[in-house]
DNA sequence: TGAGTCAACGGGGTCA
DNA sequence: TGACCCCGTTGACTCA
């Protein structure tokens, strides 16, 4: 590493920099200490006549330059730093990305560099460090959204698979109450003794404890009716129940409510949803609003969702 | 020759 | 008020 060979015009009070390679910093003149000029097309305005008398040398800039130098090379051309210096600089960088006067001083003084010049590179260190990290954190960000939307389209497709589960359901409940009806009309005269009737029911208590409520009160008037038909699915033999209103699936217009009012809003704290609950409702689901805008809000919410979702469904759909 | 990189500048804001 | 920082910009330089 070459140290600078600093100069100074005292005609002009500037100062340059020639290093070994040939390197040739422009410091800069004292009315605006170590700032150099802005470029060579810079010169053409009302600094530059002074600068050009500064590289265009007298007798007495002779004992100030290197006369084979300044004759093959413009001093007033940009250079940029050695190898050297950017080594020294980034190490430097490494250990502290702020630069306190001290060290400043202390990396001038060693690299054979203006203590401005020192300054200016960690501004624009620290410039293209922010701009890289942005990038980091846009990849991860965008890693991370890719992701979820991943999990969010699956999760809605679940959604329609259940949806169109729970219509196959529901037509076949109400076509096997409408038969059961029939032939309890058409059976009634014949058996008025309720209690000797067959229900056709398993006695055991696992079963009693599956059948939903609504099939229980169907016992009531109806014997004549299997348990199989009322309860098969024909798409994986599940039923859905309301503990409190019957075995009823929720179906408020577009949306299956699987969730109530109280944990939407448990869930979406800062989401005003309209009219619709649940968990996928066609103005709910994002497919509008939610795939443009991603915040670790939203991805918290929908992961809250969906595990609420999750454990509500189970509990939904499962009994013993 | 155009795009990318880099040293450097100017302006505006903050702080002791 | 000066030193410092950030931001946007400029122009020199490099390279495909």
């Amino acid at each position: 590493m070459e140290p600078c060979r600093f100069f100074f015009d005292p005609s002009t009070t500037s100062s340059a920099c020639q290093q070994g390679g040939g390197n040739m910093l422009f410091l800069g003149n004292a009315d605006h200490v170590f700032r150099g000029p802005r470029s060579v097309m810079g010169l053409m305005d009302q600094e530059s006549s002074r600068r050009r008398s500064f590289f265009s040398s007298s007798s007495s800039q002779d004992e100030l330059f290197d006369e084979e130098y300044y004759d093959e090379q413009l001093p007033e051309k940009k250079r940029r730093l050695t190898p050297d210096q950017v080594h020294m600089l980034e190490k430097s960088f490494e250990t502290e990305n702020k630069l306190e006067p001290e060290r400043k001083t202390q990396l001038a003084k060693k690299l054979g560099l203006q203590p401005r010049q020192v300054a200016v590179w960690f501004q624009n260190r620290r410039a293209r460090w922010k701009t890289k990290q942005l990038e980091r954190d846009y990849d991860l960000l965008k890693s991370s959204y890719d992701s979820l939307l991943s999990n969010y389209d699956s999760i809605l497709k679940e959604n329609h698979k259940l949806k169109s589960e729970v219509v196959s359901i529901n037509q076949k409940l109400e076509a096997k109450e409408e038969t059961s009806n029939i032939k309890a009309a058409a059976f009634a005269p014949d058996h008025a003794d309720d209690d000797k009737c067959d229900p056709l029911v398993p006695a055991g208590d696992e079963m009693r404890d599956a059948v939903p409520i609504s099939y229980a009160a169907g016992l009531q008037y109806s014997c004549s009716v299997k348990v199989e038909d009322r309860l098969s699915s024909g798409s994986g033999g599940s039923a859905v129940v309301d503990e409190v209103e019957g075995p009823q699936l929720v179906d408020s217009g577009d949306s299956y409510n699987f969730l109530n009012e109280d944990n939407v809003h448990n869930n979406y704290p800062h989401h005003h949803h309209h009219h619709h609950s649940g968990i996928n409702s066609e103005e709910d689901d994002g497919s509008d609003d939610g795939r443009g805008y991603f915040s670790d809000v939203f991805a918290a919410a929908v992961e809250e969702q969906v595990q609420q979702a999750e454990g509500v469904s189970m509990g939904w759909w499962v009994w013993s």
